[in-house]
DNA sequence: TAAAAATAGTACAGATCTGTACTATTTTTA
DNA sequence: TAAAAATAGTACAGATCTGTACTATTTTTA
């Protein structure tokens, strides 16, 4: 990927997310990019094409950052390097949600490149706890439990702001339950 | 409230639903809803000022909707009538997500009007649940828990469909949890 | 170093958006 | 029933948006 290709897709990315996808003009991408329109309509045919490889290359970015801070832990030790590094995410200054709901909330239902995207990286996640859950008892309920909470609290930061005592406690109820179902 | 005031309420409230607040002209507004622009700026000093009280009486009718649903139940009972207004929510064809969250979301962070209008309606849901609960051991962290579940299913039902079985999933297992802890 | 590719810069067409102004008509109120 | 209020309808100013065209310049490649 050329440079002038990253510079747009990182730009693009981070208006996006402070902003929203309509709201944000090609202009203001060229502009805050420094690159030509010429270079971006060269790369990206059209804004909806831009907007999908920006979830692409977040979904790629995504994955490694937390793949590395998981790093080679395993099973339960693994899980909470998973929730802390969800955590350390709600506590980043410009943390504004998850853009592949974002985008799937302001999208048309026809918008099924948007949707496919995100669908993808949530199964990702959704996977990746199951296997560091997979020789737990109620290993099914547990994952369905875990995933869905670290949703909520997506959600719930984005519109409360972060509250590191909920973090706390919610962290603190998924290794409980995962204790008495092992016990 | 006027009935046509009452009419571009509950078109606007459609469309930015179906699709999202910035995408939706107000022009559009006023053709769906068969009002003319007079009559709309008339109630509504601007678009801004739409969304927000589109907002607010969203978050009232939302209230009384799931009031009514839980009628005259209590404690436990309640909690889960509570849980199954949701579900049947989810289960609607044009269910799309929180539209308080994605208003949030679609916002800018100086926008606080809209922002204060969503975290009432989601501390409102919350106390609700802390008072179905509240003579429950550890009722602190289960309200925590369950209140995030919901606020999870809505973003993955948004972007992966309804889906029955995690649904039950969920309910089956806020039920054990509670059965735990009082046991 | 010559040719090819990438990029910048400008201009603009054509669509769309918000909000206002103004007149005419209909409905409600006193 | 007369006055007041609500509403429709039209037109438009001025801003903004996406995407394209075209020329000039810079960078990369062979």
């Amino acid at each position: 990927m050329s440079k002038s290709a990253t510079k747009i897709l990182n730009t693009a990315e981070k208006l996006f997310y402070e902003n929203n996808f309509v709201g944000v003009g090609v202009d203001l991408i060229r502009d805050e990019s420094g690159c030509s329109k010429t270079t971006m309509y060269t790369y990206f045919k059209n804004k909806n094409q831009l907007v999908k490889s920006v979830l692409e290359a977040r979904d790629e970015k995504f994955r490694q950052s937390l793949l590395s801070y998981v790093a080679d832990a395993k099973g339960r030790e693994a899980l909470n390097k998973l929730i802390d590094w969800h955590l350390l995410w709600f506590q980043e200054d410009n943390f504004k949600g998850c853009l592949f709901v974002r985008a799937v909330a302001e999208s048309h239902y026809s918008d099924q490149d948007i949707i496919g995207v995100s669908k993808a990286h949530k199964i990702w996640i959704r996977n990746l706890i199951t296997g560091y859950l997979q020789s737990d008892p109620k290993a099914n309920s547990l994952v369905e439990m875990i995933y869905t909470l670290i949703e909520g609290l997506i959600s719930r930061f984005l519109v409360e702001g972060y509250d590191a005592k909920i973090a706390e406690n919610i962290k603190n109820s998924i290794n409980q339950m995962i204790d008495i179902y092992n016990s």
